[in-house]
DNA sequence: TAGATTGTTAATCGATTAACAATC
DNA sequence: TAGATTGTTAATCGATTAACAATC
């Protein structure tokens, strides 16, 4: 990043959702966009489009507003996505192989080196090639092959300790599915997606229309 | 809901976190809490746990706190959980199943009626004993079924489509997983787990440490 | 150049926090 | 009752929107 200027964690959340619109206008062979027409795209204010941008640099023109591959690249630069990542994925029930299967077939950039279970049974299978292990062989696993991010797709009882030795092992970030709020050191990045709490809004918004 | 006053999305967000650590305390055996103990567990300010609260009612006591028993039924109920609700999924590919699996396990209210793909060889397989159904049949089944929500697990491409037979086909809710934003009635509720936007967040924040 | 549109400052809005009177 | 802690109002903080001078 340019600077080191706190970014609120609602641009940051945003950030990805211009990359998807810019992608997919890049597909359809867009070469520019300015704030305004943009706005009516991804219904975020215009206003709010060049203030989130200026929060990393001065990406548009004056009069011609911006060139969309070029910012498609910077906010994948911003975001950290022009670099190559290795992925252990703690965890090797469906859910576990959905997050691989995804990985492998959308996420370029992202390389799966393993995954771990306690399962007798699943251990030894593979994944598109990868490897389920042993649980217990984790912590050797982490300390030879370093990989950047783990993925924590185990139950709720056992997501504790998969952080714990994730963190050990020399992670910078765990994505965590586990319904249960992680403690890691300020050092090691972490992005949950608690499905339970995203169904519970549901119903919640289901209930209160009309 | 007791009152239609308009609650913030920020708000809703934060009930399902409460519910879940009422949950643990209720399992811990714990009688009452106050916001100040509260607040320490889960990481809010006491005085944002008492506003939070207030929108919906005055669930506490003073000089007491809060009853951990009945404070995690009201939330339940105010977010919609203590009734039973019917799922078609459509996309059945491992992220369908592990959605369907994930429900199954921990999902107690929330029942799937049946799961749809367009992959003839997929077709009439079972998960949890869930058939899989062709998806030139979701219109027809749809209504004669009536189910309450619809879960999109399909790829980016179909995931419109599949949005607008739902609606039709008279769903009030949506749990879209597919990366893109979906255009639907406001008359039905939308909720969103996009995982790419998840894990490039992560990159971020991954990378602003240090 | 004239027109368009950005970058950026100022104004507004909403959400969070602080404070405290009410009350169990 | 006295102490504790809520419910709620007021103050603060931060994020969004509006406005406009700068400039391509």
């Amino acid at each position: 990043m340019k600077d080191h200027i706190k970014v609120s964690k609602a641009v940051i959340k945003r950030l990805p959702k211009y990359r998807r619109y810019l992608e997919e206008l890049k597909g359809q062979g867009a070469d520019r966009i300015s704030s305004g027409e943009f706005s009516k795209l991804i219904g975020y204010t215009a206003s709010q489009i060049r203030q989130d941008l200026n929060n990393f640099g001065g990406f548009g023109q004056q009069g011609y507003g911006y060139n969309v591959e070029s910012l498609h690249r910077q906010i994948g630069i911003i975001l950290g996505i022009d670099r190559a990542y290795s992925i252990v994925i703690v965890g090797s029930g469906n859910l576990g192989q959905a997050i691989a299967n995804y990985i492998h077939n959308y996420e370029t950039g992202f390389s799966i080196l393993a995954m771990f279970d306690v399962k007798p049974e699943i251990i030894g299978r593979r994944v598109n090639n990868v490897e389920i292990l042993n649980f217990d062989a984790l912590d050797a696993y982490l300390k030879a092959q370093l990989p950047d991010i783990g993925v924590i797709t185990t139950g709720a009882t056992s997501a504790q300790s998969a952080a714990n030795k994730l963190t050990a092992g020399g992670v910078k970030g765990i994505w965590n599915f586990a319904p249960v709020d992680l403690n890691v050191p300020d050092s090691v990045a972490l992005e949950n997606v608690h499905l339970s709490d995203s169904l519970h809004a549901l119903t919640y918004y289901l209930n209160s229309l009309q």
